[in-house]
DNA sequence: TTTCGAATTAGAATAATTCCAAATTCCGGC
DNA sequence: GCCGGAATTTGGAATTATTCTAATTCGAAA
């Protein structure tokens, strides 16, 4: 799991065949080249209409497929937020949601140094986190 | 807004003609009772099967309707996991859920004593917050 | 009792996502 | 290079939660 994030330079012909475990596919490597270069949360449609630009002939089911294939190997992270239409995400650290209610923006937003989850919910005893979703709403300061 | 988490009792008839500015009519107070009795975080549909026991001819159009009119006038919240439907939770106070990976089971968690979101975001100076959500997934402790 | 805006209703419409079955591409072995 | 099977891609249909529409009904107030 080398950070894919820094390359947002590489041209997706470049990318290696294999990355954790999945075999990259020509659409495939559009898809992740589209999601690292404007790193804006897009949904599957805006990712769609990017990819047509290099590559016409793509259809939105093979958006789909590749989205589905890079979450479900931990290349990119599904983000939802209420009823929206899901948005992907390239980084892969730990991170939270924040959309901007003016610009309508999504912003990551990281945890201070040494937060646990533990540490501030009230969890009954041989509780195991799997999974974890948070996600704000309101005027992102300036940043 | 006094905790109608504890009417769990009261029959829906029994409602104030008015919570929250919201006109209490007949739907809508069959709806709320629902949620209040069973506090299982029921999707619309749940909802909707369940208000059919005392009021076969709820549609499920006006079920939408009376939830919407319940959660913009903060008498229910709805809570949304990811891609799944809509639920509803008639605990107001702050608290995120926790969804149960062998039983599908949502529980309410509270914060512990004192915790504030900004203690443990790295936020940008003059953010505010207006609205937040976090969900776990995982196995529940005994509880 | 009449009135009139609000609420309810059935059914159609919408839209994100998934499914399907056929066509294409890929890849390892010959 | 050529073949066969497997994986992937594709266009279009299907699904499904939710919203919309337009007609009907309700109910509080006069
Ligand atoms: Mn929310
Ligand atoms: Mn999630
Ligand atoms: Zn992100
Ligand atoms: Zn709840």
């Amino acid at each position: 799991m080398i950070p894919l994030a820094n390359k947002k330079d590489l041209k997706p012909e470049d990318f290696p065949s294999d990355i954790e475990g999945l075999r990259m596919t020509r659409q495939r490597r559009e898809v992740l080249a589209v999601i690292l270069r404007d790193r804006d949360h897009p949904t599957a449609n805006d990712v769609f209409r990017r990819a047509q630009d290099r590559m016409p002939t793509i259809s939105l089911a093979t958006v789909y497929n590749c989205l589905e294939a890079l979450v479900s190997h931990n290349i990119v992270r599904q983000v939802n937020l209420d009823r929206e239409s899901s948005r992907y995400c390239p980084n892969l650290s730990d991170h939270c949601h924040f959309q901007d209610e003016s610009s309508g923006k999504i912003h990551d937003v990281v945890f201070k140094e040494g937060v646990k989850l533990e540490d501030i919910l009230e969890l009954p005893k041989g509780t195991e986190i799997s999974h974890l979703d948070i996600s704000l709403k309101g005027n992102f300061g300036n940043k």
